[in-house]
DNA sequence: GTAACTGCAAAATATTTGCATCCTT
DNA sequence: AAGGATGCAAATATTTTGCAGTTAC
């Protein structure tokens, strides 16, 4: 059976509501990342603005989905995946692909971010890779 | 003698104004990226807000500044180095630090981003590459 | 002198907060 | 029943646009 958004919540010890299953729905049934605005434009008023603002930042502190900062001043946010959820802190080692066609924003699971060597004194925790280009669909 | 900014201005054929050269001298005087707001701040009042923003668009769009994404929704600005300006089109091929004690962005120059390999049907043309963690002055 | 740039006003948009009510457990 | 979640109203912040006056060349 599939995943369905009640199970997330379950998971996460969230109390499960109609503003919550519909929009992790709306991330499960989604293959590219969303912003905001699209999960707002696709809950077609269904709940109010400021409680997307708050669900998704509740979803944001329990590790259920994470942030793609994309250069255009717009987050995205993305389902993790569950072994992103460990121990309280993200996991998040893949790529995300950008589409200047069309805009779209993926997570490109299967490629892994590559490790870099930070000069003396940094201290890696983290690493975020967004990469431009056209993707499958847009391809000429 | 230091570059200023009246310089980098003539290069990119614009006029030089008030504005301009001191927002200039501001990048330059600064190690690390700044935000709109950091340089609303430093303007201290003498220009208009919307000016600010106008200017960092012109500066965007002539290449003389790369916008860096980062995970908090701010969207940050850099100067770019005189190689990144060839042919209209952005090389911006090194590594931005984010330092989640004290909130400081900056380029990592002598860092490269590594080249990853996509999926089939995807193209790519720019690579994003964001590294949080702790930098040398906030490490314990 | 002319085109481009700036400041001001205002519109449009986005985000946050407080509070009363409703829902989940 | 109690705590948390939601909706509404409103405050706050951010970004965009139009236009008239000013400045750079």
């Amino acid at each position: 059976m599939k995943k369905q958004g009640a199970d997330i919540l379950k998971q996460s010890a969230l109390s499960i509501t109609a503003s919550r299953k519909d929009i992790l729905d709306i991330f499960l049934a989604s293959s590219s990342a969303l912003a905001h605005q699209d999960i707002e434009l696709k809950c077609s008023d269904k709940f109010d603005r400021v409680t997307i603002y708050r669900t998704l930042q509740t979803f944001l502190d329990k590790g259920i989905i994470h942030s793609i900062p994309t250069t255009e001043n717009a987050v995205k946010y993305a389902l993790c995946k569950d072994e992103c959820i460990v121990s309280g802190h993200h996991h998040d080692n893949h790529v995300h692909f950008l589409c200047d066609a069309c805009g779209i924003t993926i997570c490109l699971e299967e490629v892994v971010v590559p490790q870099v060597k930070l000069p003396k004194g940094y201290s890696l925790k983290d690493i975020n890779m967004v990469v431009n280009g056209t993707c499958k669909k847009c391809k000429a």
